[in-house]
DNA sequence: AATTTACTATAGATTCTATCTATTTAAAAA
DNA sequence: TTTTTAAATAGATAGAATCTATAGTAAATT
């Protein structure tokens, strides 16, 4: 059987006439005549009478479109359904981002997306590099913005930019009088630091021992589950931190009690990438989405890559 | 698109792998990758995500395949609704007969018919001759049991049995006295007729009239719309009649005060014959009505054929 | 690090099959 | 009878689906 078939016999079956169902179905009448007849002895039934006269539609037949009737209109959703998705910009795409990420890049990106992309639709959503890299592989989400390398060789990523930390104290703090701070400076400093799992703990901690520093006190109690918490917790005068340079768009930035500059370190950075799966069937989509990220970025990031 | 097409993705769907998914189909692996590949191409849009490892459905696949399943389901449903019918004499066989036959053909076949082919199903209608070669014409019944020749050149018709006339007339008749009635007999006798539309009134005016006669009462008022009420009156006295054979049958053949004895004329008959279509699809289910109909009439009557 | 395993994709040959044009057949209309 | 109308048939051709053989690729195993 062949959708082809039942819609020669559907045509048949309104026009009643060979001729012009072949015609309508743009063919010639004896390939038409040919396909209704092996349909016929393919299932074994006459659909039609035939007389030279006129055709009529056996009782089998009747029968047999009315399911043809349905397996043409499915057809048809399939077609419109696979139109609708042409697009490989158009249908979900699904990112997640890491909560040290999420906050600052995506209001930067929201409209910009909506106006240049409208037939994208972004769902996001917000989870620390693990579960994000998990769901990457179970299908659930379609790329993330990770501040790590992924070796795994399931996956490709394509770095957007190289994000500076800054370091956040109080007002009152001594750092305020200096014109610069480096990696150095936070010896003996009470660094605070974020939640287990956050990838932005173990970078902090690890620019600090980059020059050899073992800071006094990783006040395990004071973990902080967010950076806005973190800020809040330097505002109390419990240590200083370290903060990615796009967070310092945040509205604590100005009458907070807490100061931030930039980390005095050329090494003190961390690198975002976009990481979808090597098979992920629309790279359209992602090109679309870095493009607009490396348009949108302020200049405290720097760019690794020439938006296309 | 193409039914053998949607086959392969559910295969693929449900085994996660082409290699399987081509065993179940009965086709190479590299045929079921190319046909799939052909498919997405002409959807424009990508069913699976294909790695080495494994293979995942996307987004439009999983919308795709739904509708997919309904058109696989309703494929199978035509073929096993053309498995039901395929056996020719299975399915309904409508048949018409006129109400002077009817009642006395049909009690003779329904049980053989049930017995010897128990997947035919017959649906009987009774009506004028006129009516049943309109039904037949406009495919409301299959074939109809006529005493009249037909011309038109849609039908075909098998001649089945010569029935003759019998004269029916009261047990005070002074024909009950005579050892046989001729045609020429019926001269000035009352002769009741059914009502217009009948052929057998057609026909059994046409015998008296063979030779000659011109019956003095043609009741026009007494005209009976069935043989039983014309047997009632001839009972009651108001004439005598002409009867086909096998309505010598019925209940009011003793102690109804009502003779009958074949006419003495070897033309006094009528020819029943099976008429159909000539395009009707499934002859052998006439074929097997006109056997059990031949098979079971009684020897009153002279079968035109043998039965096959 | 090298080999094996388990996949899918690609290439080229072959077999089917849908299609075409031209013609035949058959019945109805003129 | 001839003409018209419509389906069936025949034979050729182009296009698709299929096959086998092989390449390519990543993961698992040695």
């Amino acid at each position: 059987m062949n959708i082809r078939d039942l819609n020669y016999i559907l045509a048949v079956s309104e026009t009643g006439n060979f001729s012009k169902a072949a015609d309508i179905c743009y063919v010639s009448q004896p390939t038409l005549s040919g396909q209704i007849k092996k349909l016929e002895s393919e299932l074994g039934v006459s659909i039609f009478e035939r007389t030279n006269r006129k055709v009529e539609i056996t009782a089998v037949g009747e029968e047999i479109l009315a399911h043809a009737r349905q397996i043409i209109s499915e057809a048809e959703t399939i077609k419109s359904l696979a139109r609708n998705y042409q697009d490989p910009l158009a249908g979900p795409l699904r990112i997640g981002a890491i909560p040290t990420v999420s906050p600052y890049v995506m209001p930067l990106i929201l409209e910009p997306i909506k106006r240049d992309y409208p037939q994208m639709r972004l769902v996001l959503t917000e989870e620390r590099t693990e579960q994000l890299i998990s769901r990457l592989k179970h299908h659930e989400i379609d790329a993330a913005l990770l501040a790590t390398e992924t070796f795994d060789s399931e996956f490709e990523s394509t770095p957007l930019f190289k994000e500076p930390f800054w370091v956040a104290y109080p007002a009152d703090h001594r750092f305020y009088e200096m014109e610069s701070v480096n990696t150095a400076e936070l010896m003996n400093e009470s660094l605070l630091l974020l939640a287990k799992g956050h990838c932005l703990a173990d970078q902090a901690r690890s620019i600090c021992h980059m020059a050899g520093n073992n800071p006094e006190n990783e006040m395990a109690d004071l973990r902080a589950s967010s950076l806005e918490t973190l800020i809040q917790l330097v505002g109390a005068g419990y240590g200083v931190t370290l903060l990615p340079a796009l967070a310092m768009g945040g509205s604590w930035t100005s009458g907070s009690g807490v100061i931030a500059q930039p980390l005095d370190d050329a090494n003190a950075y961390r690198q975002i990438s976009l990481v979808y799966r090597k098979s992920f069937p629309r790279p359209q989509a992602l090109t679309a989405l870095a493009d607009t990220i490396l348009n949108r970025i302020p200049n405290t990031v720097e760019p690794l890559a020439n938006p296309s």
